[in-house]
RNA sequence: GGCCACGUGGCGGAGUGGUUACGCAGCGGUCUGCAAAACCGUUUACCCCGGUUCAAUUCCGGGCGUGGCCUCCA
């Protein structure tokens, strides 16, 4: 099976092959640990776990890693953190717990690494101190700046010249800078905030800036390069551009990684999800109304670089999908995935593509190979049958005065007095029990 | 203001230089005393204006709209 994936940087599908056969590596980026994830974070999150469940499939469960950091010092992190009068720590590792119970209820596996970027502020220095010998960073008060013209394939990513950029600028650039590009490594910290022994000869203790611990974790557990780095489209510029500058300066290496894939954004009913319109929902809240398995088919019914439109209509479809992918579904499940769905995931992760060949499925002939396509993408038949239930009201009646009725509308029916059988019929919908008649006699379900 | 994307039928959403996406909803039918469920069938499409082409929803240019980045942000 040949997988093609699109590249960012390149604008194109590319096929896909390991830079060392004997491994596939992967970094995406993670959360900022200072409060609860929103339902936009939870497109790559999920993006990726597919695309790692992909991975695992095509080249074997251990032979890909997949790392994804956490962002534990930063500027929101300690001013959360001061608000709510809370230690740093405590609040990092709290919003880091909550991240994974979330992430868990959305059906992902737990990446190989999550490595936080507070234990490998050494790595960073590393990366600092190479930068500065091969000339590619410099002091200035205190502060340890990239020189982004030191850099010449800078802004290949994003497709932007540095001209473009310069002219388009809207901030003010901070004096000590020798570029108006060029941005920050490490910087002092003030009384108060986390600091670490600086670098570079620096006598004040500081803290890094955002973009060097992703080039340090990667650098740590993945190597100089790798084969993939996803994060969302926002990521693209300023990060994964200054990402690339850190790590191919340091490394002098040609590329950082081999493919770069960006998810893209998330509205809200049309609308951009924003707290000032109030449709800004973490994924907490989400998950008080549906089941994660819902979550994570609505968030796969659109390609990943498309901007997806998060609405209830979508999430009520999801329910519907699923609801009728499980009663398809046999009990023994092919150990993998049907190869329809495969060929689709193979071309870019075309996952509507691949939820098409999922409807295809519900056949007779279908129902193994449905099943295990089910359970390669990581659904979960029980909890949401478990959802599902909870959701629906109690019966009004109590289930024998049901069979009672039943039973009645039953001998009203043999008496062909249809009148009376619609009457009892009727009743007990008003009351939220369906009846259906077969063959084999009348069952009931409750309305949902 | 600069740069980068996206714009498909009632809704969601793939894809393609000429041929069915698919799902939901709707409509028709089979079944049923009638329904429900199930099954079968089926209508509506490619933002606007130019260009290239025998042929464009698909390629190119312009416009309009939406979004992203340029500043913390997935």
């Amino acid at each position: 099976m040949e997988l093609k994936l699109y590249d960012t940087l390149t604008r194109e599908k590319r096929m896909f092959a390991p830079l060392d056969p004997s491994r596939v590596r992967m970094y995406v980026c993670g959360p900022t640990v200072y409060d609860f994830a929103h339902i936009g974070n939870a497109r790559p999150v999920i993006v990726f776990d597919v695309l790692f469940r992909l991975l695992r499939h095509l080249y074997g469960v251990d032979k890909v890693t997949y790392v994804r950091n956490i962002t534990d010092v930063d500027d929101k992190i300690n001013a959360r953190a001061a608000e709510r009068g809370v230690a740093i720590r405590e609040l990092t590792e709290e919003t880091y717990r909550n991240f994974v119970e979330d992430v868990a209820a959305l059906g992902c596996l737990a990446p190989t690494v999550e490595p936080r970027a507070t234990e490998h502020i050494s790595e960073m220095k590393t990366l600092i101190e190479r930068l500065i010998a091969s000339g590619n960073a410099y002091v200035a008060e205190e502060h340890v700046l990239f020189s982004v013209p030191s850099m010449p394939e800078y802004g290949r990513l994003s497709k932007r010249s540095l001209d473009e950029m310069v002219a388009g600028a809207r901030v003010d650039v901070a004096p000590y800078k020798r570029d108006p590009m060029d941005f920050v490594l490490w910087k002092p910290s003030k009384t108060g905030e986390p600091g670490w022994p600086s670098p570079a000869g620096i006598a004040a203790p500081g803290r890094p800036g955002w973009h060097i611990e992703c080039s340090a974790m990667s650098w740590k557990h993945l190597g100089e390069t790798f084969d993939i780095h996803g994060g969302g489209i926002d990521l693209e510029f300023p990060h994964h551009e200054n990402e690339i500058a850190q790590s191919r300066c340091a490394f002098h290496t040609p590329l950082m990684a081999n493919f770069w894939m960006h998810n893209g954004f998330l509205q809200v009913e049309g609308e951009k999800m924003s707290k000032s319109l109030g449709n800004f929902f973490t994924i907490r809240e989400v998950l008080a109304d549906w089941q994660g398995d819902v979550i994570r088919l609505a968030m796969l019914s659109s390609h990943y670089r498309q901007p997806i439109n998060w609405t209830v209509k979508g999430l009520e479809e999801a329910e519907k999908a699923l609801a009728n992918f499980f009663d398809a579904a046999s009990a023994d499940a092919e150990p993998r995935p049907a190869p329809g769905v495969l060929e689709a995931l193979a071309d870019d992760l075309n996952t509507p593509k691949a939820i098409s060949e999922m409807h295809a499925l519900r056949n007779a002939a279908g129902r193994k190979a449905l099943a295990g396509t089910l359970a390669f993408f990581g659904f979960r038949q029980g909890a949401f049958a478990q959802w599902r239930d909870a959701s629906v009201p109690a019966p009004a009646l109590p289930v024998d005065e049901i069979d009672r009725r039943i039973a009645a509308r039953l001998s009203a029916r043999q008496a062909r007095n249809f009148a009376e059988a619609d009457r009892i019929r009727d009743e007990l919908a008003a009351l939220g029990v369906v009846l259906k008649d077969s063959k084999d006699g009348t069952t009931w379900e409750l309305a949902r």
